[in-house]
DNA sequence: TGCAAATACTTAAAGGCTGTAAGAAGGGGT
DNA sequence: ACCCCTTCTTACAGCCTTTAAGTATTTGCA
């Protein structure tokens, strides 16, 4: 019987894609097994537990998004950088909603405390550069700015926006105009 | 054998309890029925599957956050009015995480539709009154007021925000007064 | 080159879950 | 009292995760 030629980042991407396709709840060991060819047990050689498949994705999935988020950036500060910087992370979302919601597992695992969690949220920062805000103004402009993005996109994701006619990317685009305005004027404590 | 004396609802409210102490994702038919003290499959003669116990739980918790939300709006406008309703949202969530995770499901299911979900959204609607805005500025609004709400409860309860020292009730509270300014001054399209 | 150790995989099995089908037991109404 | 509807149990099929023990393949080193 050859060997799949299974490792850690082969499973990582598979399963990655596969919560794609069929939503990240749906990621199940059996299912990656029968991809790979592979008897379900055979994967915990590879993996302690499902658990640690999830986190492998999560991260995988925030280094992507940091990546593109990166490019989005690159140079450009203010609205110049806030509008691509959010397409980044909205597109993303759409195009991969299976690694999207794995980014949402619970942030304190420490693993993705570190590589990944970290270098996105430094990256939503660096919008905020821009708009010179002091502390702890830019904190709560960064915890804003998440959250409307994530905000956002879950919403939409989740149909929570379908039921009104008003097209969605039309919307989008003056959530942000609103929020490069409150950017530029954050109101005084 | 006596009876248990299960109902729909007592159901109902169960799987939001436990959903509050376990979460949402981990509420099963199995745990619910030991609950009851009776065999799982006697659930389904008052349930068709975990699908549409997972749906009652989601409209329940709507009901729920719709009387909050009335409550907290109560005459009010503008400003007076946004804290107060943001308070009852952000409050509920948290002391509520089940039951307010279950509010996330694919908010397409027609039942969801109806009932709570139009009630809910109608509420959050009024909250915009007092910023006058017309269509389609409002509805603009309201998904981003929608979102923002949902995005910083979202990522606090997971845990995105214990990775800096500012008190999250303060950033809080600034965002609310950067949602307030930008709904007084909507930017022209 | 050859063989021992490390690694990948299979089989087997325990235990938990959802859901269906068939039958027993409880209770209400006549 | 009896019938019938509803609730509940038993039994089972099928899926899942995870562990343990054994077999096969590959690696690395003597």
């Amino acid at each position: 019987m050859a060997r799949a030629g299974v490792t850690v980042d082969r499973l990582t991407r598979a399963a990655a894609d596969l919560a794609d396709e069929v939503g990240f709840q749906n990621v199940t060991v059996s299912a990656l097994a029968r991809g790979f060819g592979v008897k379900p047990a055979a994967l915990y050689a590879h993996v302690k537990d499902i658990r640690e498949l999830r986190v492998r994705v999560a991260e995988l999935a925030l280094g992507e998004m940091a990546d593109r988020a990166a490019a989005a950036l690159a140079g450009r500060s203010g609205k110049e950088a806030l509008v691509p910087f959010a397409a980044a992370y909205r597109t993303y979302a759409k195009e991969h909603p299976g690694r999207y919601a794995a980014t949402q597992l619970e942030l304190d695992s420490e693993s993705l405390d570190v590589s990944a969690g970290r270098r996105h949220a430094e990256l939503t920062r660096a919008v905020l550069r821009g708009y010179d805000l002091a502390e702890p103004d830019q904190t709560d402009a960064l915890r804003m700015l998440s959250s409307t993005l994530h905000g956002y996109v879950t919403l939409e994701m989740a149909g929570g926006f379908r039921r009104h006619p008003r097209e969605v990317d039309a919307s989008w685009s003056r959530a942000l105009d609103a929020l490069d305005a409150v950017l530029r004027n954050w109101p005084p404590a």
